[in-house]
DNA sequence: AGGATCAAACCTGTCTTACAGCACGACCCT
DNA sequence: AGGGTCGTGCTGTAAGACAGGTTTGATCCT
């Protein structure tokens, strides 16, 4: 079992030191990609066990781990304790780290994850009315009919709210598209419950509530333009309410939750 | 030095086993992201040592690297032989890795990441128009000069195409569009230059130039609906080319080549 | 036959110790 | 001033060990 341990000497040798890519832990990283590609393997199937890897490779197991440690912070794959790491679906957790890291060197703030959020949406509901099933037109009005119960229940109402959110990014046929709307899901979901209970039963949600019941006519309507232009005045005034004289303190709180 | 083995014990206890959260490694991520956000650091500043790190929590070494190998893998820092770590700016290549990983396991197509970009550019596009400045301005005349003596040089054609939708995301002042731009830049990079030299000096490029004019002389005119609308012919333009009955055979390489 | 229990095997998370090689700054020589 | 050398700081990796979680198959009971 001494698979790596010639050719990379030899190859030391040859372009006298370290090459980009050629450090033990990207050879484990190479590996995987291509054993996965090799094998077509998919969510929910199991890698082989550090220990066989570390094996075959003739690579130490903490170096497999780090490498897999890797593949599992850009979302390759899923580590857990006692079980054999697998296969993971495409999901928004990873794109909120990123983004929670560029706000945490003040790279990124609030606003400009907003002003993408808003472009997004924007950008993909056209999409989500042209496409989306009736079984997702269903699902929409349900979700919209339960927020208008929920008036004076702000942290129901966020809820069904990010389900929507979520079902008309769904409605895309685009996991891109799911990928991003989850991680501002994830990314403002907190900032949008932390003592915010007094929106409650206000005009402002009220309001809301009537931009988010045009917006889901138009989804059923299939009529793109129509759910474009609802969508821009949905986060035209979602904007004007959240950094307007009202709300910066409690977003400047949200703001710095995240940073901690 | 022995900071944390007796809480640890404490806190497995009263828990009655592994929390979320709880492993040495996810302890370490959370110290480091504390000490960037207390010490205000930036890119390009160092952090201490592994060893030092190691040393304050009462850590092995290896789980000190596996923490910060899961850091580096979101972007933020940056790992380097014979040097500390240092924080990183946020860049596309993160975006790039969670993209591609999704495409080797079956969950996107090329197909949709061109979707995202098109919808990402065209509502990216107002905000360059509105907020470039004069000297982005004159950067983006010159590049389309640049391109428009480069028809019958394809590889360098696309180099000022990519300068040309780099500057159109830095025009717009949100860091998040660059990421997705650069991102995007990195993806389609290789397809793009894959033995299409026989794109050079075609109608096809050269109607392409032409939306590329139009487009940023809307940019220059701070013109943020013409600018959306020539953004809307440019990528339309460019995905019935791709897509169309000429490209696919190419396009299929170069997702072959990203799988490898 | 089906369900529960238990032991063994498989597996991950972490630690310790050690060594090879890279990066950087101080110092010396030309 | 510029280049070379050396010492110190630092990372990348290996080997071996142990604690504890998960899975699987055998056995027993109803």
């Amino acid at each position: 079992m001494r698979p790596l341990s010639e050719p990379n000497e030899l190859s030391r040798e040859l372009l006298g030191g370290r090459e980009a890519g050629e450090s033990r832990a990207d050879r484990v990283i190479a590996h995987l990609r291509d054993h996965i590609a090799r094998n077509g393997l998919r969510p929910g199937d199991r890698l082989p066990s550090e220990t066989r890897i570390a094996e075959d490779l003739g690579i130490s197991r903490p170096i497999v781990r780090e490498a897999m440690k890797t593949l599992a912070a850009t979302g390759l794959i899923e580590m857990a304790v006692g079980r054999r790491a697998t296969v993971s679906p495409l999901e928004g957790a990873i794109l909120r780290n990123v983004i929670e890291n560029a706000v945490l060197i003040g790279q990124v703030d609030v606003g400009h994850v907003m002003e993408m959020r808003r472009g997004i949406e924007i950008a993909m509901v056209g999409l989500a009315a042209t496409r989306r099933s009736d079984a997702q037109a269903a699902e929409l009005q349900r979700i919209v009919g339960e927020m208008a119960v929920r008036l004076d229940d702000f942290p129901g109402y966020i809820d069904f709210d990010v389900r929507l959110h979520l079902t008309l990014a769904e409605a895309t046929g685009n996991p891109l598209y799911q990928m991003l709307v989850e991680a501002f899901r994830q990314i403002f979901q907190r900032s949008m419950t932390v003592g915010i209970e007094r929106w409650a039963a206000t005009p402002e949600l009220h309001r809301v509530q009537r931009l988010h019941e045009e917006l889901v006519a138009t989804i059923v309507a299939r009529d793109a333009d129509a759910a474009t232009a609802a969508m821009q005045r949905h986060f035209d005034d979602a904007i004007r309410v959240m950094f307007g004289a009202i709300v910066p303190a409690s977003v400047g709180r949200g703001g710095e939750a995240d940073r901690s």
